[in-house]
DNA sequence: TTGACTTAATTCACGACTCGTACTAAACCT
DNA sequence: AGGTTTAGTACGAGTCGTGAATTAAGTCAA
């Protein structure tokens, strides 16, 4: 039922000083007296932990802070400028990185558009990985892990791609050759890309503020990404928030996957289209600002996305039912037309949940665009620092 | 996203302990050489934790055990006799109780039918509750903590019922009342049913073997208890699991809580009933019982049942979809038509999963029949224990 | 029966950790 | 200048886990 490995003293240590460091970063710069008040730890552990951080280059300390009576404070930042995660987006038509701090702060955000045609290969991913890596190296830089971003079905040891049929990557073990192509040892996990997004939104993004949230990636296709008590939800094989093939749909319409009923069928970008009588465009972001942009001018067009806001939320109402979000952020093509989907989805929730009168989940539209999933990633790589699994 | 509190060595100690408690549980009794290399602790760890355990009453020690060459071990046997888990369960027409010890073994094990009409009374609760207590304690035993289950919602808390229609226990602060009632330290929380149902499967039952696990309780409404890594998964309200109510089922028919198309209004007991041509017996269950005694007969009655199997499995594929069971597990009613569900259940699990052919949830029966949920309340429980949170 | 051998469990000295108290440092106020 | 107030540090005490050495308790062979 749960398996944490034996713990010595220096286990205590990490824990504690993964305790400061959340505290730093989710209620910002503080003196040792203050974060002592925070964490509920002693003055002088507070005193050792702090001085072991400085010398690592996690955090640097402002000179003084004049207030009142009294010796004046040194707040801490969490500036760890050193300590960077890696995140990569593998897509069909491009690959993304994001390079975060401790701090928070991306100090390396790039999209490389795909060559070819065709998905990008395994190579051109390790050739960006290397290059952004080698460049963070040479910089001063020690990078505690990376994680890749794919959108597909990932194995529950989070090294594996099991089936990624818009990349063709069956059955690679990405994770590992990534870490031979790092030479050095980096930690690197691969993980579904709207489960990547649902943890930048939760800790960067528009559901920072709740430990519940779900994500629906918008695009071909319909993810999601479940955060429950802070944590990813990964499922026995790591194959949950599969959505988009959820048999609720409308019987007639017919999925990609070759079955009938499927949500995405009804709610998947190609559906919108075809309800308001519109053709696809470059990318799915683009194709949804002109269908918004001809919505602000024709009635029948957003009757259409009313029509589609309904059984979005029907997929809402049967998801929230399960998992019990507070906070849905909906992403992909859904954030430009959430005007118009959002009431009529918000009318099914208030509908059909059962507990409505006590609770309703909030839909919140993503705010972190197309580098959510990447940004997401490189937290992961460095949730094991916060989590205290890591030492720095 | 993640706070627990700061670590001293106590809490060190604690966490050793309990991870010596779990292995003895999980993994059975053991010799001291071979608990620490199970564990990973050191030798000397072990037999101070082991020593602190023999005071507490948590162990005992069998007399040598002759295997081989060299000096033989001495197994340490978790019997933990006199410490124990209190778990109720209140539900329309009975009250059951449970009183675990930390070996495994329900040392009580009682169900009392409710004296009137309607459902029983918080008073009629709290008598037997107290009653049990004391005689425990009379006898020399120390309860850790008592847990209460109950058909409702529960707050996230877990200490107040938020909605509990059957019962007419609305807003009632249950977990503070039966503190009271107890006088003495004894942690007291509510939950909500299945969620018990689904820990007591999960730790006495036939879902013991993974780590991920969904339970689907029978009766006139279906809800859901989630096990995920472990541990339930309450949501962010605590409403998590009310999957009855997803709109998923027939549009034609009117579910209990007055809306159409709920699931259970498809795959409840009643529609069940009403599938096969057949009245509503004393309880769910004998009520089942009369079915498939009928349906090992009459061919309409296995088809009509067959078409149960399939509504079901709608239901389950979308579960499955969204948080990817290793195991269902099928309680209540199901359990005795298993044999006439089954089969089309898991035939639409095949055709609807995404990952079908990677990876497919078992359906298992629930073995525990009805003492299932107030099992898993005394589980729930004892749960602090094994996580090292509580000291003994 | 005795002594070598093998394995289990305990003892002990050591290092790492946290904590509380006492002490020093650095400002402001009168 | 001297007092006051708050921040940070130094230090000893107590707890914990560890590894090596030691003791305990059997089997096996002669």
């Amino acid at each position: 039922m749960m398996t944490p490995g034996p713990s010595g003293t220096e286990h205590l240590r990490r824990q504690n000083t993964a305790l400061v460091l959340r505290s730093l970063r989710s209620e910002g710069a503080a003196t040792r007296t203050e974060l002592a008040r925070r964490t509920g730890l002693a003055k002088a552990t507070i005193g050792t932990i702090v001085a072991e951080l400085g010398t690592g280059g996690a955090i640097s300390e402002d000179q003084s802070a004049p207030s009142g009576r009294g010796r004046p404070g040194r707040p801490v930042t969490l500036t760890g400028e050193s300590i960077i995660g890696l995140g990569f987006e593998v897509n069909v038509d491009y690959l993304a990185a994001v390079a975060l701090d401790l701090g928070g702060n991306d100090r390396i955000s790039t999209i490389r558009e795909v060559s070819g045609d065709g998905p990008p290969s395994v190579d051109e991913l390790i050739a960006l990985a290397t290059e952004i890596r080698d460049s963070l190296v040479a910089d001063g830089h020690s990078i505690v892990g990376a994680t890749v971003a794919v959108p597909g079905l990932v194995e529950h040891d989070n090294r594996t791609i099991a089936w990624a049929p818009n990349l063709g990557w069956d059955d690679v073990d990405l994770a590992t050759q990534l870490e031979t192509a790092f030479g050095e040892n980096c930690p690197t996990m691969v993980d579904n890309d709207a489960n990547c997004a649902a943890l930048a939104e939760a800790s960067h993004g528009v559901s920072t503020d709740v430990q519940n949230s779900l994500y629906i990636t918008g695009t071909v296709g319909i993810g999601a990404g479940i955060v429950h008590d802070g944590r990813l939800l990964r499922g026995g094989a790591g194959f949950a928030g599969e959505v988009g093939h959820m048999p609720i749909g409308d019987e007639s319409s017919v999925c990609g996957c070759g079955r009938t009923g499927c949500w995405e069928a009804s709610v998947g970008l190609r559906a919108m289209l075809r309800s308001v009588g519109m053709q696809e465009g470059e990318t799915p972001l683009s194709t949804a600002l002109a269908v918004a942009e001809r919505a602000s001018r024709e009635q029948p067009v957003r009757d259409a996305l009313a029509g589609l806001g309904t059984s979005l939320g029907i997929g809402l109402a049967t998801l929230a039912t399960v998992i019990d979000p507070s906070v849905i952020v909906l992403g992909g093509y859904f954030v430009p037309l959430g005007e118009y989907v959002v009431p009529a989805a918000n009318g099914v929730l208030e509908a059909r949940l059962p507990a409505a009168d006590k609770h309703l989940p909030e839909i919140r539209l993503s705010s972190l665009g197309i580098h959510a999933a990447a940004l997401g990633a490189a937290e992961g790589a460095l949730a094991g620092v916060y989590a205290g699994a890591v030492s720095i």
